[in-house]
RNA sequence: GCGGAUGUGGUGGAAUUGGUAGACACGCUAGUCUUAGGAACUAGUGCCGCAAGGCGUGAAGGUUCAAGUCCUUUCAUCCGCACCA
């Protein structure tokens, strides 16, 4: 009898599938579409780890699983192959990185190859090569013609020892990652003209459509998180002194009801004001000297040393729109310039920070609010529980500097308050409690009951982080602009809520209401369209929103592997490099150093620098940034649609039918790569390039495989475990992916155990030796169909594996679908034991196994699949049919409950009425035992489980 | 600090979404067989207890006939972001 040998039948089925093309794609083809992959990688070094394996080996499952289904699948490969690694070991041994890179991408495939990975070599892409970048750099001049990529200055990570600009994945602990000992300096910043991605100009169509995204959950939360919206106004300031009476300055704030208490004004060190005005100051050179300071610190300085400096700036003052008094400007650089403005009016009365810095310098600070004040909409309508919490150290006789959250707790339960203090508010009396000292200012904190439905409101209205929680009954039914559950109000101070189910806004709040300098008009019934300052907000929907500043990027000038993207002509002016002088090919390189005053080793090289403007042919000079890896991989899921196609990019035709990418697959950018990519295919959308806005319909963030002693795998300890390996001491590729995907769910990390993967060969080898003694049993009987009366058992298993395997798999939990076809296999030995074995019902169970191991043992399927006698290939249109007649089951196990214990079971014909079965389980011994006698006071009946008697 | 998650046997992990907790494996224990192996097969294995029985999903409360699952509170770990005005 033949014997499982994974390293014949792998090597075998590997070079059939290659020359029959089995994984070849028609994209043309009329079947309904199925396109997925893995995020390509950068082939460094010779040789790929388990993580590779994880993280090719899930999408591999499961374009399998649908090319089985009848779907034309498109599993593409490739491999992104600008990158550092190979720059570094260029400047090392001058080896030049082409020729490391080719080494690396050949071993890469050899080794995707022996996982048995069933993807279309014939569309492979490389994105060094200029068939590729020629394409990126398209891509570029695309967006710079709309205006989306542009230059700016900008600092940037900058290292004194080696004189190169670093990536802030560079930077380590605030050293160069090549010159991190103890007596290698600190980086610095350094001033580059660069340029930019104007993302931002995309970020709330992406933030919006970033819920409806079948994304991995968290993934979502840090994009939006990283796009960082916030919302509020923006006030305009007039400036006074040193000849700036006809400037202004705008602020931004999230918080703009504060406005009465600010006492003076912040420019972060970069503001344009301090650079203009700052020198007609008496204290210029100190401004100066402490804006260098401050420039020439890096961020993480900044962060490490978070005491706050600042300097004024003398003579210059603003005028407060909103009651005429002029405050004094300071320089601070706990103030960003990429956030906002640049400028913060500073409300030391309310905000932690500007508090902090008052303090410190002796600023005035001005309390905005009056205790006990809060207007409520439901307070009038329905004169809920409406309790508004004091302010002072003492109350009630207790200390809150002494309170612990459950005293306070319990004072407000005990009386004055008479509600219950979100911890979210205790937390905040313990924070401001080390700002202020006792007493603590101002507290409102209010809780709105109705008398029927229970909807509860607590405004936080104290902390500029207010949160509204509101309930009815279960369910969360209020928000805010967005109508969806939100905990959390960046601002606090206008919030509306809204019932979800009928979006009419039932409750307005204002964070604090009546204001020191008689506004009350202003604010009490929302109607402040008027005033200037606050102009924008009319309503709460018409909020302004800022982003995080300093995201969108690109120029990494160390990696010469980059693309050139324009020229500029005598004027340095940049112009795009027209479409049909693309590609501009990359220069042989000698030196791989870089020059020293921050630009690309290209700069050093003369006659390719010095090249004509390609748009009136006179002087000019290329470009020598170079973008950022994250562009090449912005656009390769189009580009694996027209590989080789030398007349465009990429085929919007084919683009429309095949985007978005049904399933994609990755351990690693979360952030960046994902939104640069949804970026450049909204761009592309908009361009009609493309027939979606998002490129990934569905992202799905794998874990990483952890050691065996649960650390992370790394080069550095040694520990790794190379795929290769395990194939070939024997276990196989396809004992190897279906171990990967069985130790835990893919979004699961775990670590890798030495003693798992045996197990699984054993399973494999179980369902082989299945397969041959059926063979050998039915060529000796000569007949295959003998009916041996234990057929419906057969089929039900192996329909019961059809159904689970089919759902896990669909919902991507392939370690339950696999333990599924192991409970099938171990209930078909069981029968074998009895069985004549050849049958047709033996074949069909058989077949069915081997289809539904298919996709994580390719290779032993396809070889089981011919021995069974089928002469086509498992892997396309063979999945089986769940037929649910074979799982109906004649009777039923029902646990019988006495008080929520289990106390008996009962079986029962599956068509038994309900009286029946109570009564049976009733009649129970031990059911009769827990009775003593009494009738009991109800019998609960759950369709199919159980029956819940309640003593 | 803010945000997001996670907590179930000795281990990896299941649990039909409120219905018999621990599927499937690893490991361990005992046994069978033998060409003596890091093999295969059989049985057992949450904890306490000789047993009847009791206890059990990080902890404490609650809702329910019934809670790993829902609600409060709390602890721990991990991951993002971080002086975001």
């Amino acid at each position: 009898m033949k014997r499982y040998s994974p390293k014949d039948i792998e090597t075998k089925w590997q070079k059939k599938w290659d020359s029959d093309g089995t994984y070849v794609a028609d994209l043309k083809s009329d079947k309904p579409t199925y396109y997925g992959f893995a995020m390509f990688n950068y082939p460094s070094g010779n040789s790929i780890h388990l993580g590779h394996a994880k993280n090719f080996t899930i999408p591999d499952v499961l374009l399998r699983y649908k090319r089985q289904n009848g779907f034309e699948t498109f599993a593409p490969v490739g491999f992104d192959s600008f990158g550092l690694p190979a720059e570094n070991f260029a400047i090392k041994t001058g080896t030049p990185p082409r020729e490391t890179t080719d080494k690396a991408i050949e071993s890469y495939r050899k080794q995707y190859r022996a996982l048995g990975l069933g993807v279309d070599w014939s569309r492979e892409i490389d994105s060094s090569l200029p068939e590729y970048y020629r394409w990126t750099q398209w891509c570029f001049t695309q967006l710079h013609k709309a205006g989306l990529a542009y230059q700016k200055d900008s600092a940037q990570w900058w290292c004194t020892k080696c004189k190169t600009v670093l990536a802030d994945e560079q930077v380590f602990s605030g050293k160069c990652w090549r010159h991190d000992g103890p007596d290698d300096p600190l980086v610095t910043k350094k001033t580059l003209h660069q340029w930019f991605f104007k993302i931002t100009d995309y970020a709330d169509d992406i933030l919006e459509a970033t819920d409806d995204l079948n994304w991995t959950p968290w993934v979502k939360t840090a994009q939006k998180n990283w796009i960082g919206r916030s919302e509020g106004a923006t006030v305009t300031y007039q400036l006074k002194g040193l000849g700036a009476d006809e400037a202004t300055i705008d602020v931004f704030t999230t918080a703009y009801d504060t406005i009465y208490g600010t006492t003076f004004m912040v420019l972060a060190p970069e503001h344009p004001v301090v650079k203009t005005y700052a020198q007609f100051a008496d204290n210029s050179d100190e401004i100066e000297a402490y804006t260098q300071d401050a420039l020439r610190k890096s961020d993480i300085d900044r962060e490490a040393n978070k005491t706050k400096t600042g300097v004024p700036i003398d003579g210059l003052s603003v005028v407060n729109p909103a009651n005429g008094n002029e405050i004094p400007v300071w320089v601070a650089d706990y103030v960003l310039m990429g956030y906002g403005t640049g400028a913060v009016m500073a409300v030391p009365g309310e905000d932690e920070r500007d508090f902090e810095f008052a303090n410190k310098y002796q600023l005035p600070i001005v309390y905005t609010t009056k205790q006990q004040e809060f207007v409520s909409y439901q307070d009038i309508k329905k004169e809920p529980k409406s309790y508004i919490v004091a302010n002072s150290a003492e109350f009630n006789g207790m200390n809150f500097a002494e309170a612990k959250p459950k005293i306070l707790k319990k004072l407000f339960e005990d009386g004055a308050a008479q509600t219950t203090v979100n911890y979210k508010v205790r937390d905040w009396l313990i924070s401001r409690q080390r700002y202020w000292g006792a007493p603590i200012p101002i507290i409102h904190c209010v809780s709105c009951f109705t008398p029927d439905d229970a909807v509860a409101a607590t405004i936080d209205c104290a902390d500029h982080q207010g949160f509204v929680d509101i309930k009815s009954g279960k369910k969360r039914i209020l928000t805010r602009k967005r109508e969806e559950n939100i905990d959390r109000l960046n601002s606090g101070s206008i919030v509306a809520l809204r019932d979800l189910e009928t979006k009419e806004v039932i409750h307005v709040a204002v964070r604090s209401v009546e204001f020191f300098e008689g506004v009350d008009d202003l604010y009490q019934n929302s109607n402040y369209a008027n005033q200037t300052f606050c102009r924008e907000f009319k309503d709460v929907d018409e909020l302004r929103s800022v982003y995080d500043g300093n995201r969108p990027g690109y120029s990494a000038q160390l990696d010469t592997h980059g693309i050139v993207v324009v020229s500029y002509d005598t004027l340095s002016k940049p112009v795009a490099v027209p479409d049909d002088q693309l590609p501009v090919e990359l220069p042989e390189i000698d030196d791989y150093r870089p020059d020293g005053e921050g630009r690309s080793p290209l700069a050093k090289v003369d006659d390719w620098v010095n090249a004509p403007c390609p748009e009136c042919g006179g002087a000019g000079r290329r470009e020598t940034d170079t973008m950022d890896g994250y562009v090449c991989s912005s656009w390769y899921p189009m580009r694996y649609l027209s590989a080789g196609d030398n007349t465009q990019a990429w085929d919007p035709g084919l683009a429309k039918k095949w985007m978005p990418v049904d399933f994609y697959n990755g351990g690693d950018h979360a952030t960046a790569h994902l939104l640069y990519a949804r970026f450049f295919t909204r761009f592309f959308y908009e361009q009609g390039l493309i027939g979606d806005p998002e490129p990934f319909k569905q992202m799905y963030f794998h874990a990483k495989i952890l050691a065996p002693d649960g650390t992370f795998f790394s080069k550095s300890k040694g520990n790794g475990i190379d795929p290769l390996e395990v194939i070939d001491s024997g276990y196989g590729a396809d004992a190897l992916r279906t171990y990967i995907m069985f130790i835990a769910p893919p979004d699961v990390e775990s670590p890798w155990n030495n003693d798992g993967l045996p197990s699984i060969y054993r399973f494999l080898n179980r369902i082989f030796v299945l397969v041959q003694e059926f063979k050998t049993a039915s060529s000796e009987q000569g007949a295959v169909s003998k009916e041996t009366g234990r057929d419906a058992e057969i089929l039900k298993s192996a329909h019961k594996a059809i159904k689970k395997v089919t759902n896990d798999i669909e919902a991507i939990k392939f370690n339950t679908a696999i333990s599924a076809m192991m409970t099938c296999v171990n209930e078909l030995y069981k029968i074998k034991e009895q069985d004549r074995f050849a049958s047709a019902a033996w074949q069909e169970a058989l077949d069915v196994l081997v289809q539904l191991v298919a996709p994580f043992a390719p290779h032993m399927a396809e070889e089981l699949w011919r021995d069974l006698g089928h002469e086509d290939s498992i892997h396309v249109d063979h999945w089986p049919e769940l037929d649910e007649q074979y799982l109906v089951e004649d009777t039923m196990k029902l646990a019988v409950q006495i008080n929520g214990k289990v106390r008996a079971e009962i079986e029962m014909s599956a068509d038994a009425d309900e009286e029946s079965i109570k009564n049976e389980a009733l009649a129970q011994e031990n059911v009769q035992k827990h009775l003593a006698g009494n009738a009991p006071k109800k019998v609960i009946y759950v369709t199919g489980r159980l029956v819940s008697v309640v003593v």
